[in-house]
DNA sequence: CCATAGATCGGCT
DNA sequence: GCCGATCTATGGC
């Protein structure tokens, strides 16, 4: 499977949120176990966005956000949830797209194992579950999914199909149909299956 | 299916 | 102090 290339992920968070949708994003563990799941899900954060952790700037936090594109930014929510997040645009131009669902392709045993009690629809859907079934933590922020053998993306089939909506759980900016995601699809997230 | 409450803690106002 | 780019369990319809 071929790499998304850095030029792919150099783009606004606008450009780069659709375009990541069918892909697949990878993991490979210290055991050489392989994770592997497709995209279906995105939301888009820029730079002046009151909704996005970096609209008053640089912080110790986000830092990774302002990194090259291709950086993951891995953040905290709610004191539980860690959330994956692709940085694009320039450096430091502090941009990113949140991977929010995907759809399991390889792995489903260890995403299993990782949460248990979960259907195979649920493994992967909400950016706290992907976070989850991939075994992300604040140990990856920082990595450039570009080069690293540990977590990666891969080029997909191209997705036509592509509802916009209102981003999720964001106060600012909430009338920006800045969620993307692959119509129809049941690994989709949301309080309601249901979008538009 | 829908609504609500509780968990839980790092980062910033 | 306060508040999240959330998830799960539970209770109602």
């Amino acid at each position: 499977m071929a790499r998304l290339a850095r030029t792919t992920l150099a783009r606004s968070a606008l450009e780069v949120a659709p375009a990541l949708l069918g892909a697949v994003l990878a993991r490979r563990e210290d055991d050489g176990g392989l994770t592997r799941a497709m995209i279906v899900e995105t939301e888009a954060y820029e730079p002046d966005d009151p909704a996005s952790h970096a609209y008053r700037g640089r912080t110790p936090r986000n830092a990774s956000m302002f990194g090259q594109a291709g950086t993951l930014y891995v953040y905290l929510v709610y004191g539980i949830h860690h959330c994956a997040n692709v940085a694009t645009g320039r450096v430091d131009e502090g941009a990113a797209v949140l991977l929010r669902a995907a759809e399991p392709v390889d792995g489903l045993d260890r995403m299993r194992r990782r949460r248990p009690g979960s259907s195979d629809r649920d493994l992967c859907r909400g950016p706290g579950r992907l976070a989850q079934a991939f075994h992300v933590t604040w140990a990856f922020d920082g990595l450039d999914l570009v080069t690293s053998d540990t977590i990666w993306l891969e080029r997909g089939d191209r997705v036509t199909q592509v509802t916009a909506s209102p981003r999720v759980g964001v106060r600012h900016a909430a009338d920006q149909a800045w969620r993307f995601s692959i119509e129809g699809s049941p690994f989709v997230s949301g309080p309601r299956a249901r979008l538009r």
